[in-house]
DNA sequence: ATAGGGTTAG
């Protein structure tokens, strides 16, 4: 049933809004196309709109795109709007970048000030240096004095760790209000200049929930767990509603460090307010409740989730993982290929952790070789690290270095600690020395490196190299030391343990059920 | 008629 041809405007653009489906849009498209209708770039611009904002359908926006002769400015931010909408983020910052480019060259229709934001954020997927030539087009273009343009670039260099270019833009800004505001706040804390970025927060003259998830996000990447949920509780204080990008960085934090109770009250808070049950906030209680230890709560909640994202299943695996749960994260693993998943170099770290803890050495080496050939995923020096161990593990020593040798990255401390680690079980003096030379080398201030060289030595009986080690313990390195710190929370107290210290009320108990546990666990290594 | 800041997995 469709409306008589000389409908008005108004009435196409109300008949698009009830469109449910894409057959209900072509239906609207044919019928625009019959009554010339379409021939107005305006009518293309609202079918394009509609098909990618509302039904996520990018193909056919493209097509409306491609069938138009001129497109006009509105039709070229219309189609760039609909790639930034796309997820995941940037999965069309190529398309982007290269529209941008065909105004550019063509010279026709000119990018405006709607056009050059798009572009940026696809830029950022790419390099800093594409960032700068768009920023001195649009200079030389006369956008200097667009505030948005200008805080879009802002936001680009911040994300490559350039804080005075993007301070500058600032201070250059013509207005400065909550987005410029906050960009530059989150541009400080990914910078790791978190306290940098907390006096800005609080100098804001105004403030709103995107602000706050800036700050606290910024927080939980930088380490400061507890500073994050302190945040989030004076954001509340102040009269502001989490939303499921709060709700979510919180989540993450009470996982790393192991705040079951307090993840509890936001799993609550998320139920209560509908905070969209959205994946985030599913896959943030997922990693929560996996990293405190509560694996089924973990799996309920992955089993209750219908849209898995990537994310979602590498939450999972890596939880399995971390606990020791092996089998179960291999299962996993297969599960999500059957599915269809395509794994990322996340879900191999996972994966071949899990394949360390389990002693299973052939399917780690098969994980990798899966990973670096067929998939095509170039390893990172965590893959590499878990590789080390897997083979370190399992005295395989030759292969061990010759990993190390081919690695495109250099070996990092994580790389020669599991080396040496892997020394130590199987008693191989002479590379666990080289390893420790290496260690030394990358961190010359940790003194548990000389300590160990020292025990080394006594071990085997090389009483010079002791006594030169033992000087070297004496002169500087050894006031640097940080002695290890672990806590645990028990009924909604949090008891904290230093590597040596004795401090705690119950420590006498607590170690000799540490041996205990040690002496049966040395029983089921054979 | 269209634009800028805040997620989660290692």
């Amino acid at each position: 049933m469709l409306p008589p041809p000389q409908f008005s405007h108004a009435d196409f653009v109300a008949v698009l809004s009830r469109c449910a489906t894409l057959a209900h849009l072509k239906q609207l498209h044919a019928h625009s196309v019959v009554t010339a209708r379409a021939t107005a770039q305006t009518t293309t611009f609202h079918l394009l709109r509609f098909a990618s904002l509302r039904l996520s359908c990018l193909p056919y926006a493209r097509r409306l795109f491609d069938s138009t002769p001129h497109p006009n400015v509105f039709l070229y931010s219309a189609m760039l709007s609909a790639y930034a909408a796309a997820s995941p983020a940037h999965a069309y910052s190529r398309d982007t970048l290269a529209l941008f480019l065909r105004m550019l060259h063509r010279g026709r229709p000119a990018p405006n000030q709607f056009i050059y934001p798009l572009a940026l954020r696809a830029a950022c997927a790419v390099g800093v240096q594409l960032i700068r030539s768009i920023h001195s087009h649009a200079c030389k273009s006369g956008f200097h004095a667009y505030d948005v343009i200008m805080t879009s670039l802002l936001d680009g260099y911040s994300r490559y760790g350039m804080m005075p270019d993007a301070r500058k833009l600032f201070d250059g800004l013509t207005e400065r209000n909550v987005v410029s505001w906050t960009a530059l706040v989150s541009g400080y804390a990914r910078a790791g200049k978190v306290g940098n970025a907390i006096v800005l927060f609080d100098q804001m003259p105004e403030r709103d929930v995107a602000a706050w998830n800036a700050l606290i996000a910024g927080c939980a990447q930088n380490g400061l767990f507890v500073e994050a949920v302190g945040i989030c509780n004076r954001m509340v204080g102040e009269g502001f509603r989490p939303n499921g990008t709060t709700v979510s960085c919180v989540l993450s934090a009470c996982g790393h460090l192991g705040m079951l109770k307090i993840g509890k009250v936001i799993h609550g808070y998320a139920w209560r307010n509908c905070v969209g049950f959205g994946s985030s906030v599913v896959n943030g209680l997922i990693d929560m409740y996996g990293k405190c230890g509560n694996l089924k709560e973990a799996r309920w909640m992955f089993s209750e989730v219908s849209d898995r994202s990537l994310t979602t299943w590498n939450s999972l695996i890596n939880c399995l993982a971390l606990h020791g749960h092996s089998e179960s994260a291999i299962a996993v693993f297969s599960e999500m290929r059957d599915e269809g998943i395509e794994p990322d170099e996340v879900t191999f770290v996972g994966l071949l952790n899990a394949c360390t803890h389990g002693g299973f050495v052939n399917e780690g080496l098969m994980y990798f070789e899966l990973m670096n050939g067929e998939l095509g995923i170039e390893p990172e020096i965590e893959h590499y690290g878990c590789i080390v161990d897997l083979l370190g593990r399992a005295g395989r020593f030759e292969d061990v270095m010759s990993v190390i040798k081919n690695m495109k990255v250099q070996p990092d401390e994580v790389i020669w600690g599991s080396l040496l680690n892997a020394c130590r079980k199987h008693r191989q003096l002479e590379l666990a020395e080289f390893a420790i030379k290496k260690l030394l080398q990358l961190n010359p201030n940790n003194a548990n490196y000389v300590v160990m060289l020292a025990n080394l030595y006594s071990e085997g009986g090389f009483w010079e190299e002791v006594t030169k080690v033992r000087k070297l313990m004496q002169e500087d390195i050894m006031g640097k030391k940080l002695p290890g710190c672990s806590w645990i929370e028990v009924d909604r107290k949090t008891h904290t343990f230093y590597s040596g210290d004795d401090a705690h009320p119950e420590s006498e108990d607590i170690c000799n059920i540490l041996e205990e546990l040690a002496a049966s666990m040395e029983m089921c290594q054979d």
